[in-house]
DNA sequence: GGTTTATATGCATTTATTTGCATAATAGCC
DNA sequence: GGCTATTATGCAAATAAATGCATATAAACC
């Protein structure tokens, strides 16, 4: 229900075509809302059939044309009202966490492998999320309002990714324990 | 696809009713795979048509039979199978997160009452999650290897309640700053 | 006496997400 | 010359999840 108005969001802040909002959507709001390029083009053209958003076709030389999506005023007022209801916190469905209930079944030493893989995918996206803070949001005194709230999002990815390396220690520390294997 | 794995792992613990279920994915499984009861009969029904279930029905008085679900031989491999698999990190998806893009749009106050709500929520939940630890995994050493690996998932959830009541703080001292409502 | 909570199960519909496939040009690498 | 990545768009099918509805008893609460 909400890609919708994660798009809605998208689009207030500045117009964008299909391809630019995937790369959005993987970039600075990757801990935000995750979504294909191909739910994007489908959301894009049900919303636009709504009358939520207006489109502009740009063309272009050699690769198809560009299709740049803004909110109309019945787009922004839809996402004002979805702004001042309060949600839901996402539901948690972790397949890491659904093995650690796999009791005699589990290898350790492939658990242990994965973990490894997971906080290296942990580490080089909290170090993406520094690199984003450093850039954009270095100075917080001077970022105006609607910018702080952005750079508040990201702490959230932040703070999330260094919890998530933290407990990767611990379940190594676990594994590794001299009687980690067995028992 | 991998609520069957969820229901698979929680079985293999301990033969289960429906029901049981449920309370199982609301309280000690809870920051590990959420579902409804509705999705989880049907999910039994189904992998019990798929032969990975057994069924045992035991009669009551005055309220519908229980019907006791373990793990077949087959269900038992394919948890095996699945478990020795690489599985992918959950997509995020936090609409609180989406707000914080709505920009001009947002209205400070009542984003300040959301935060609020949603930290009473993570306090109480957080608070759980200690009660659960202390109740069964307060002497660490003795706890057999299985339990560990579900204390560990536990400690997952600690970990990112502690994560998510910092960044409201984080939060909050944004929004309540003196020039937190302007620009 | 009425309401809520717990026990116990399920069907049907709608909505959301994932995955596979498809097109088409340009630029860089080996 | 072939492979991969980037720009740019999308359709179709399959899978998963959320939501609404339905039944039935018992015990506790007010």
């Amino acid at each position: 229900m909400s890609l919708k108005f994660a798009v809605l969001a998208a689009l207030h802040e500045q117009p964008a075509t299909g391809y630019d909002l995937t790369r959005n959507f993987r970039t600075r709001m990757a801990n935000v809302w995750n979504a294909s390029h191909q739910q994007i083009y489908r959301e894009l053209a049900k919303m636009t059939e709504a009358g939520l958003l207006e489109v502009e076709d740009v063309p272009q030389e050699g690769r198809p044309d560009r299709r740049i999506y803004r909110l109309s005023e019945g787009g922004k007022t839809a996402l004002q009202v979805w702004l001042a209801q309060p949600q839901k916190r996402p539901p948690t469905r972790d397949p890491l966490l659904v093995k650690l209930f796999g009791g005699d079944l589990v290898d350790a030493a492939s658990l242990e492998a994965e973990i490894y893989r997971h906080r290296e995918n942990w580490t080089r996206e909290l170090r993406r999320y520094r690199e984003m803070e450093t850039e954009y949001f270095s100075d917080p005194e001077q970022v105006p309002f609607r910018y702080r709230l952005q750079h508040l999002a990201l702490r959230k990815g932040i703070l999330s990714m260094e919890a998530n390396l933290a407990w990767a220690e611990e379940v190594m520390a676990v594994l590794d324990s001299p009687d980690g294997a067995t028992t």
